[in-house]
DNA sequence: TCTACTGATCAACCAAAGTTGATTGCTCAG
DNA sequence: CTGAGCAATCAACTTTGGTTGATCAGTAGA
């Protein structure tokens, strides 16, 4: 079933404004690496923890980020999924480069 | 020249922001079909005309449209180059899929 | 059980972003 | 030259987003 327009659209704006912070990039940048606890992200970005709890839920809430208990711990992730959905969405915005010779309405 | 990182980051950053918003989102998608001038916009998308050219303004700072005065009219159309990029970005973010058995400090 | 640690949540605050309506500068037609 | 239409800009306001410090719940170890 192909999602609808306007769906697709709210999808991308969520996207788009998780990925839209300095500190949520670099948290992203530093979860390709592999899956870290927040433990570790507060240590090496040396950040509030409060701060970092609150990008990471936005990360978590676009579906950009997975989180897994263990324990004490909290590890987080990123989720290839929603990157793989995010390229699409990117892609379709280059969409046909075709040239229109004039505009409709405005003569 | 490589880019440093944090310069690519507050591209990537820049760039996702202009996104971050369905009006934006939605000139975007409609200049996808070729260039438009701004009345054409702002009678089919139905919004105030200093609402639009707020808008246009933050894509056109991003990079991501370009104008063209033409007499009394100006024509907006998307920026394939910074496109080009903003798919860099992504597929960056993506990076290696190695798995890290175990964490580095939390133990 | 008691204590120390991890990480989420909350309220209060501050800053950035978006909206609205009015004004301005420009271009073209009459 | 005048009047009308296009589009940028501005100031005032509202809304959304991010930060900070405190508190709370859950887990592990002594």
């Amino acid at each position: 079933m192909a999602t609808t327009i306007p769906k697709r659209r709210d999808k991308g704006v969520s996207l788009f404004h998780a990925l839209s912070d300095p500190t949520r990039l670099e948290i992203m940048e530093r979860l390709k690496g592999g899956e870290q606890c927040v433990c570790d992200l507060t240590d090496v970005m040396k950040t509030a923890q409060s701060r970092l709890s609150f990008h990471l839920k936005v990360l978590k809430d676009a579906g950009l980020i997975m989180d897994r208990p263990e324990g004490r711990w909290i590890y987080y992730s990123l989720d290839q999924e929603t990157l793989e959905e995010l390229e699409a969405v990117v892609e379709s915005l280059r969409g046909s480069r075709r040239r229109v010779g004039t505009s409709s309405r405005c003569l």
